[in-house]
DNA sequence: ATAATTGCAAAAGCTTTGCACGGAA
DNA sequence: TTCCGTGCAAAGCTTTTGCAATTAT
């Protein structure tokens, strides 16, 4: 099943409503890339200049609140929004932006639930830093 | 040695100037705790009733720049700061709102200058989200 | 002496909020 | 019909910036 269903029927089921500018967000966020709030605005305002910023973070906060959005806090400007909610690694390239998926190490997914030194762990974030392998090539640093 | 004087010692010999503001943050931070540069301004404001938050911020940017200093971004709202550079994990209560260290698995530090996937990493910030084993108490839920 | 640093105030971003209108169910 | 959702505008926060005055070295 494709996520855009999956999502819709979880909307649904939950008691909010599906309007044009939801389906446009979640299929914006269904092409990946990891955008941010601004980005996802911007790119939909072109087909939808009546779109507010209010209504993409309306949006954000629904999906979030439903467990299928997940919240990228790599950057200190801005949080990104992934729906991969699956414990996965994130490499931020300081040269060009680009915030790419790396897999996730065995054992990572099975942290959640888990207790450590008897703290819950209910969300884990790993975050990893450099030059992206275009960027090394290209600029050679 | 301590944390202070390897400080002092790095921003004399990069040819940056020791003022009593920078010691003063640098104090402050070296009692960890990981606070946000509001914090540190306003917890300094009291005793330096001119500091202002520009100084913060140019004394953090500071550090940072000579590798001294961790920004972790951990909370979508505010970057926290850490004098300990090592990686290492780190917990927020969703609760609570303290952040708590937690000891490095083995490997985590060997990750940086290596390669992944042709991504050079040079940072690692491995974040955890829950409740403390206080909350967890406490709270129950 | 002199170049770095400070404080202040304004500005820049991201995100949140209040409210009246409009539309989905 | 009944709420939920939307758009707009304003406000809230964190962080950055420009500049003249100050200060560490």
């Amino acid at each position: 099943m494709e996520k855009r269903e999956r999502l819709i029927m979880r909307l649904k089921e939950q008691g909010f409503k599906l309007t044009p500018q939801r389906l446009a967000i979640i299929e914006l966020l269904e092409e990946g890339g990891h955008p941010r709030a601004e980005e996802i605005y911007e790119r939909l305002s072109r087909r939808y200049p009546m779109l507010s910023r209010a209504t993409v973070y309306n949006t954000l906060e629904v999906l979030k609140g439903l467990g299928e959005l997940a919240e990228l806090r790599i950057e200190p400007q801005a949080v990104r929004y992934d729906l991969e909610t699956k414990p996965h690694c994130h490499f931020l390239c300081r040269r060009c932006g680009r915030l790419l998926d790396l897999g996730a190490p065995r054992g990572l997914e099975r942290l959640l639930g888990k207790e450590l030194e008897g703290h819950k762990i209910e969300e884990v974030q790993v975050s990893l830093y450099g030059l992206c392998a275009d960027c090394a090539k290209e600029g050679q640093e």
